[in-house]
DNA sequence: TTCTGTGAAACCATTCACAGCC
DNA sequence: GGCTGTGAATGGTTTCACAGAA
C-alpha cells in the first residue's frame, strides 16, 4: 500500500556515495542529510493528524519541525511533489509518502545485544515493535541474565547470535553492550547477514563498508554540550567557571576517557 | 554499564534545534563537525594511553577513530599544532589539549528529567560523576518515583526544577520524559538558566536560539537505519542466513520507483 | 494572491596533494 | 624517509529568490 511515489532524481545522477566511499554506488539521490529529517517530519506530521489537520503549509510543518522552510520544501522535492501550489501538503498523503521512502512499510526485525542497564530499558521499550520495528532476539553473556524474558523476549548467549539472526530474519542489530565486548558483538551480526547496526557502546567499530553503522554516544553528546558551555554560555547563569581559555595551562583533568 | 552515547556523523542527525547563532565570532571558529569527532579522538587517546603508547601518528590514530588521516588533522589543526612532524603527536599532550578545548577542565552540573525506563537507566550510569559531568538532580511527576533515591540522588518533583537547577548550579538538563512532557520541561530548563539539553523524547523542542539542543532519538536512527536497509541492503545474498528471510516483502526498489 | 518547487548562490565540510620540519 | 600542517580543490548542504501552478 502506499506507494505511488515518484521520485525525482535530480538533474543528472550525481552518484554519490554514501558517507563512506562504496564501491558500487548507484545514483541514489536523497541525501543523507534530508533522510534523518524525514524521520521528524513524519512525526510531526503524526501530531498533526491526531489534531485532525488534513493539509499544512511548508511554513506551518517546518516551525514545528525545527528548521526552515526553504529546507523542508528542498527535502520534499527529493520524494517528489506532494504538494498544491497555494495550499500546501496533504497529511495523510505526505506520510504514506515518507513512509514508502523510509522503508517503513516492511518490518524490519530487531536484535538488542546486551542487556544490561541501557540495553534493558530499550529492550522494554515497547515503541519498537508498534513503529514497525519488531524485537525478535535478545543477547547478552551474563548468566544472571541468560533465561529470563523481557517484553516476552528470551535473553540468549551472544554465542548464538549467527544462527539465531539467520533464522529470525533480524535485519537491524543494536548493540548496547560495554565497549570493549562491542566490536566482537558487531562481528558476529555482520557474520549473521545483518546490515545495519545502532550502537550504543563507547565504540568505534570496524565495519566491512555495506554494513551502516550508526552511533549514540551519551559521552560524546555532553562533551559537545561542554564544549558550548566553555565558550558561550556559562557566563549568563552559574558555572562561574575560572578562565577556561589560556592556551597553555591545564588545570587538571576530571576526565579521562576510558 | 554501558551506556554512553551520541552520535556524531554527518549531520547526522538530528541536529536540533540548535540554532545556531552565530554572534561571537572571535576566536578562530571550530566546526561544529569537529567538536563532535574530537570527543571521539578524546576516548581513542585514552585507550591509547592505557595500552601505554606515548605517541601515536596521525594514520593510526585516525584508523582507531574511523576517520581518514586528512581529515584527523585537519581537525587538530584547529585546536593548534600539536604534533611533531616525521614523529606523531604525543598522546599526553592531545588528551590535554582537547579536554581544555571541550571544557573539560571543569565540571557541569547535570539535571535529569523523567526518571522512567530510559531515565533510570541513565541516572544509574556512574559513568556520568567519573567524567566530568555530577548527576546533581532528578525529577519527575509519577508519585511513585518522588521521594527514592538512585545512585543516591533524590527524585524531586518537577516543579522544581527552577529552585533546584539553580541552587546546585546545574548547567546541563537531561530530558528523558515521554515526549508530549518534554517542551514543558524544557521550558523550565531554561527558565533555571541552564543552556545546554540533550534530549531524549521523541519531540522537538522550541528553545531560544541561546540555548544549545542536541537530540538522540531512538526512532529516527531506526528509521535511518531502515532507509537503508530498503535501500542497499537486502540484495547481497543474504545471508547466510538460511534465511527467512521473508518477511514482507522484498524490495528492492532502489532507485525509487515512480 | 498564496504557497510550492527549484535553479543558482552561498556556505560548510571533506579530501587532495604537497611544502616543510624532524 | 616519515609525518604533520595547510592551501586548494572538491563535494555536499543550506539558503536565497523567484517562476509558476492552483
Amino acid at each position: 500500500m502506499t506507494l505511488q511515489p515518484r521520485a525525482a532524481l535530480p538533474g543528472n545522477g550525481t552518484g554519490s556515495g554514501t558517507a563512506q566511499s562504496n564501491g558500487a554506488k548507484l545514483d541514489r539521490a536523497i541525501p543523507e542529510a534530508t533522510v534523518a529529517r524525514l524521520a521528524v517530519y513524519l512525526r510531526v506530521l503524526g501530531d498533526l493528524a491526531a489534531t485532525g489537520s488534513e493539509t499544512v503549509s511548508s511554513e506551518d510543518l517546518a516551525a514545528a519541525a525545527g528548521v526552515n522552510s526553504a529546507k523542508l520544501r528542498k527535502d520534499l522535492s527529493y520524494i517528489g511533489s506532494n504538494g498544491t501550489r497555494g495550499v500546501g501538503y496533504e497529511v495523510a498523503r505526505l506520510v504514506r509518502q515518507i513512509e514508502h521512502i523510509l522503508g517503513l512499510t516492511q518490518r524490519h526485525g530487531v536484535a538488542l545485544v546486551g542487556v544490561g542497564n541501557l540495553g534493558h530499558a530499550l529492550a522494554g521499550y515497547s515503541g519498537f515493535a508498534s513503529r514497525g520495528f519488531p524485537l525478535r532476539a535478545l543477547f547478552d553473556v551474563d548468566s544472571d541474565l541468560l533465561g529470563i524474558h523481557i517484553n516476552g523476549i528470551l535473553v540468549e548467549h551472544a554465542d548464538r547470535i549467527p544462527e539465531v539472526c539467520a533464522e529470525r530474519g533480524v535485519t537491524i542489530g543494536v548493540i548496547a553492550t560495554p565497549g570493549p565486548a562491542a566490536q566482537a558483538v558487531c562481528d558476529r551480526l555482520v557474520a549473521a547477514g545483518v546490515r545495519s547496526i545502532l550502537n550504543f557502546a563507547p565504540q568505534v567499530l570496524q565495519v566491512p563498508e555495506e554494513v551502516e553503522v550508526r552511533k549514540v554516544d551519551l559521552a560524546v553528546e555532553m562533551q559537545i554540550l561542554s564544549f558550548h558551555v566553555a565558550r558561550r554560555h556559562g557566563e549568563g547563569g552559574q558555572g562561574g567557571s575560572g578562565g577556561v581559555n589560556g592556551e597553555a595551562g591545564a588545570e587538571r583533568p576530571v576526565v579521562v576517557p576510558q
